[in-house]
DNA sequence: CTTGACTCTGGACCATGGTCCAGGGTGCAT
DNA sequence: ATGCACCCTGGACCATGGTCCAGAGTCAAG
């Protein structure tokens, strides 16, 4: 089992220094076994954790939404992940159909939009100008 | 040209009064004119400026960018003005796209949890444990 | 004249996910 | 034994978009 300083596992991992202090802070990382002399030293299972919160950031999860991954993973819950994943995936969808909302909106301005001459003339001025056209 | 104090306006314009001297405070809106006690006193150009800054967010523009949208507005220049709205266009569907990424690999990993059972066979945990699988 | 609602100011505080800093100790190579 | 890279701590700071607070003044109604 290979032994880490915080600089080897950051770098393992792709994160900061202070990136992996700031999880020990917020309780992602348990509390870092430590040198005789105080530094933090790390095994491959803290390197595994790393990666699971770094694969769950780059589905959505925020880090609140990741501590309770873990302690699902850890429980071995797999009922409970799926519950978990399945409530990002409404979050997401919601996320998106907003955006939607706003592309659909911006495109139909742009639209009507010459693109120059009379303020007047352009439908997002317009728009934002006036209360009954923007809602 | 009917006046408000500051709670006028901000039910008018359906914000917080806080947001309004936050707006203030940030530059989105003028330092208002004052009573002679010193009451901040407004007209319908600020109600005007306040809808325009609400349909703005609505659209997705942040408050730097609803800053520059209101001196692109006052110079009425359309041209501009379509920029704008192409950048933010590009910035949503840069957005949306991420999501749609993060939604196909949640929707793959859950399409193949037994939601029961052993972790092991749980593609979701998988996939979080395993650097491999998670990129 | 008092009460209650409204307003003023400056500054602190919230969540999110870090990032950076000073001032000091440690580990290793030359 | 000296230099350099690394590590430690506590706390400040960043952007974003507000929200809340205390302590004080103001306004209008009864």
């Amino acid at each position: 089992m290979t032994q880490f300083a915080i600089g080897q596992l950051a770098s393992a991992a792709g994160v900061g220094i202070d990136t992996v202090r700031y999880y020990e802070r917020s309780g992602l990382l348990k509390p870092a076994k430590r040198t005789a002399s105080g530094y933090r030293k790390y095994g491959d299972s803290e390197l595994d954790r790393l990666n699971f919160i770094r694969g769950a950031q780059h589905l959505g999860f925020s880090l609140n939404e990741i501590a309770e991954l873990l302690a699902i993973s850890s429980r071995g819950d797999v009922k409970a992940m799926y519950e978990a994943a399945k409530l990002r995936l409404a979050d997401i969808d919601h996320r998106i159909s907003e955006l939607q909302r706003m592309r659909a909106a911006l495109v139909n301005l742009m639209s009507g939009c010459p693109q120059e001459g009379m303020p007047g003339d352009c439908p997002i001025l317009r728009a934002l100008l006036n209360k009954e056209s923007s809602q």
